[in-house]
This record gives structure tokens, sequence and C-alpha cells, in this order.
DNA sequence: TCTGGGGTCCTAGGACCC
DNA sequence: TCTGGGGTCCTAGGACCC
């Protein structure tokens, strides 16, 4: 393994909710959840004033409800969160090529093969170390200067250690492990502060008296194996040793790519369900088509009203993006799975992707006997987002979501903070408003407002 | 008001092939 | 008529991560 720290993880700190704190100065400082409000949703990210309450990621949203009633409940705005994911990772590759995105919000960088590169390979350990702190350092304030956002970083000199580190950072700090110490940091650890050990392995380890990293070493790896099979147990092992070897490896190409559908009420009626598949099936290859790439095996999801789940597939001829092959393909597999008693999840996927979109030539022949047009709307719009669904004779009833973009005519951009009987209520500020800002009630059908686009954390250049 | 959505990797049995 | 042994593909499920 390297002398040189070079390696560092980024992790950016409550990243969705500190998003929504930078876009709404009215929640600065104040507990803010952002998740899915319905009754089946869960917590995706709390903000630390919300984490002193005890709310957490994965939580049921009830619970947080309950825990922290004061909070600000937002539905996610994956625009926003995506669009300040490319500015962190842009300000990454400047100190590197080798740069691995894990999530929106999360990224390992090798900073060897960067420009400092050579400086750092030149350097003694101890001015090595120094390096590697004053890049991270001029990093945090690039991002904090780019979007107002903190970040946390680790810097050690494996991938496994750089991690360990960043979550020692958190918040808004940074943590260098020498090159060296690895073993004596992990020691005393308890297992579960090792990536891949999670509740079901540190249950099996548990049962063996292995609690912490120690006694994971100390067991060594026979013991691990029998444990936790071949590659788990090996992994384990060297991990427990503070040994990682694995490189920086920037833009690795998706290998399934999947929708599914948690609905508020158990779905008992075939029909319905069939018409929910082919929802899916349109969402995922629409997802599919626009990364262009086209699938082999088709997967259904069905989680049932236990919570049991289970997966059918069907593999294919061959590679295919259309939407009637994949829809028929998951529609067959949910007709060999029994539904009594209710599904609460639905899901439909492609794995085996192939490297890009191969015309499936059956598929194409066929429609052009039949002189389809491509499958499109299914009540959708662009980004996937499901429109109220029409019902004949009346009128289409806007929804505004909480946390959702608007701008009202009259009184400019703004954010709906809550919506019900026929009311929506819209807070009117900006990321750069300085003061909360003031609070209107309109009507839903009230013309003056209209959804819009998420703005930039930062004043665009120019624009004062 | 119990438990989201989008992924990755691993295991294991049976089919199939040489 | 006391059994072969790999390798690869397909399918299903499970653990884990953010």
């Amino acid at each position: 393994m390297r002398s040189v720290p070079s390696i560092i993880h980024l992790d950016m700190d409550a990243f969705f909710a500190a998003v929504e704190q930078a876009s709404k100065p009215s929640l600065r400082g104040k507990p803010v959840i952002v998740g899915g409000l319905g009754g089946r949703g869960v917590v995706s990210t709390a903000s630390y004033e919300a984490r002193k309450f005890g709310v957490h990621s994965a939580m049921p949203m009830a619970q947080a409800r309950r825990l922290c009633p004061n909070a600000a409940f937002l539905t996610g705005r994956f625009e926003a969160y995506r669009a300040n994911s490319e500015i962190v990772m842009s300000l990454l590759r400047e100190r590197s090529p080798l740069v691995e995105p894990l999530s929106l919000d999360e990224a390992f960088v090798d900073l060897e093969a960067g420009p400092y590169g050579p400086a750092l390979a030149a350097a003694t350990p101890a001015e090595g170390a120094q390096l590697v702190l004053a890049l991270a350092e001029d990093l945090r304030a690039d991002i904090v200067e780019r979007t107002g956002l903190t970040a946390s970083v680790g810097a050690a000199a494996s991938k496994l250690m750089a991690k360990i580190a960043s979550e020692q950072a958190k918040p808004d700090g940074l943590v260098l492990i020498e090159p060296g110490s690895e073993k004596s940091v992990l020691a005393p650890m308890p297992v579960r502060a090792l990536p891949g050990i999670g509740p079901a392995t540190e249950q099996a380890l548990r049962r063996a008296g292995l609690t912490s990293v120690a006694d994971l070493a100390e067991a060594g790896f026979e013991e691990l194996v029998g444990l936790l099979g071949k590659a788990h147990g090996a992994g384990v092992f060297q991990m427990a040793l503070g040994w990682d070897e694995r490189p920086v490896v920037p833009d690795r190409d998706a290998k399934s790519v999947s929708v599914e559908d948690t609905f508020e009420v158990d779905l008992a009626d075939r029909d319905r369900i069939l018409r929910e598949i082919d929802h899916l099936a349109a969402r995922c290859v629409r997802r599919l088509r626009a990364a262009g790439r086209s699938g082999r095996t088709v997967v259904l999801k069905v989680r049932r009203f236990d919570f049991s789940t289970l997966t059918r597939s069907e593999t294919l001829g061959g590679p295919t993006d259309e939407p009637e092959v994949i829809a028929a393909t998951a529609r067959r597999l949910a007709m060999q799975v029994d539904t009594t008693g209710g599904v609460r999840l639905l899901g439909v996927g492609v794995t085996q992707l192939a490297d890009y979109t191969q015309e499936d030539l059956f598929a194409q022949l066929e429609r052009e006997e039949k002189g389809e047009a491509d499958g499109e709307g299914e009540g959708e719009g662009e980004d996937g987002t499901e429109e109220a669904e029409a019902v004949p004779g009346e009128p289409a009833v806007r929804r505004w979501w909480p946390g959702q973009d608007v701008t009202h005519r009259e009184f400019g951009p703004g954010w709906v903070q809550g919506s019900g009987v026929g009311r929506v209520t819209v807070r009117f500020e900006t990321p750069y408003s300085e003061r909360p800002g003031r609070v209107r009630t309109f009507a839903v059908d009230d013309e003056g407002l209209a959804a819009s686009g998420a703005l930039p954390l930062r004043p665009p250049a120019g624009a004062g």
C-alpha cells in the first residue's frame, strides 16, 4: 500500500436536507426532513437539527413525525440535488481524473493521478500528508464557495480507510489516517464500522463472540470464512487488518435499470396490477433509452401485503428497449405469482444490459407491420413523475407537494409549504433572500401560480 | 399510519455442454 | 449399471449501501 494518504473520500453533510436549507432561508438552523410524505414513506435525509430528535435515514416517516413534529417535511427535489452534485463532482475532477462517485453525495478521488501526483510521489510521507491536508481543505473551501454546502473528507492510503476517516470527520470536517496506523485505528471499532458489515453479518459475528475489529483480526481467515462464506469472510478478514488495494475506478457502467412503486393501498385487482406493470415498464424503458442502452433479462419484483418479497425473471433471446416487449414479459411473469391478499409494491427492471441500443429486429418488424407509433405518454411527465390520473369529464386537479419550486405572476419565486382543502400555501423566498420570505395562501387552481425549476444555490455569474 | 427507491455483489442449484 | 468433472448460463434470494 502507498505511503502517502493520497486517496480521499468525500461525503456531503446531510446532503438533501442541506440543499433544502440552502434553497429556503426560512429553514436554516431548523429541523428539515426529506423523504416520502405518503402514508408509507420513509426518511431519506434528516438535517442535523432533526437528528437531535432521533430522526435518521430509512426511518418510517410516521415515526419521524412523532419524534420531531415541528420539522419541515419535504419531498425530494432531485433536479436540485443532481445539479449541485455535478458542481461538486466537477470540483473533484479538477483534482484528479480518477473520481469514483458512489452516489449523488459521495465519491472517492485518487490524488496521485492528478496534477499534484508528481509532488505527492516526490514527497516524504510527512510532507505528503501535509500536502494532502492542504489540498483537502482547499477542496472543502471551494465546495462551500460554489454551493454554500459543507462536505466532510477523509484521507488515507486506501479506499477503506479514507471512508472510515470521512465518517469520523462528519460533519464539516477533515480527518487523515496516517499510513501504517490502519490496524491500530481499526482495532477498537465495532464490527459495524466496516463497510459491508450490516445487521445480519453483525449478528453472525456476535454469535461467535466477535464484536470488535480486533476480534476479527484475531479470529483469523479460516474462522471468518467458516462463519461468513468464502468471499465475504475473506473480505472481512482483509478489512480487519486494514489491508485494501482496490483502485479508484471512474465511470463504471450501470448493470441494471429498474423502477418500482409502493402503493398507498395494497393492490388486489389483477387487471389493476397488470396496468401498473405497463406503467412501470414504460418508465423503465424511458430510463433505459435515456441511457442509450437495452437489456436482455426482464425482472418483475412483487412485495406482498405481508412484506414478503419475490422476484421473477425471464431472459430474452436478445437485448431490447421496446416497451411492448418488456411490458409483455413482465405481465407474463406476474401471471406466475400468487397475489391473493394484496400487493404492496411492484417493480420492473432490466439487466444484462447491452453496451448500446441494438435494435430488436423482431419487435421492430412487428411494430412496422402494425404501423404503431412509439409508446409515449402513460400519464407521466418527462421527468417520470406521475401526473394526476385524468378523469374523463372532469377538469384536471393540480397537485402541489411540500418543497416544490413555484413562481407566482405577482409575487415571484417561492416554494410550497403545504396544501390541502383546495388551498396551497407558498413561501416567497429564494436561495439569495437575506431573510425568511413571506407566506401567502392561494386556491390550488390559482392561475397566477405555476410550477418552476430549481434555482442554483449561488446566483449565476453576472446576475447580480 | 411499519418498513422507499435505486443500485451492487454473492451464493446456490439445475440445465446444459464438452 | 455405485456415481466424472468442470465451466457457463439462468433463476431466485439475500445482504448491503446510500
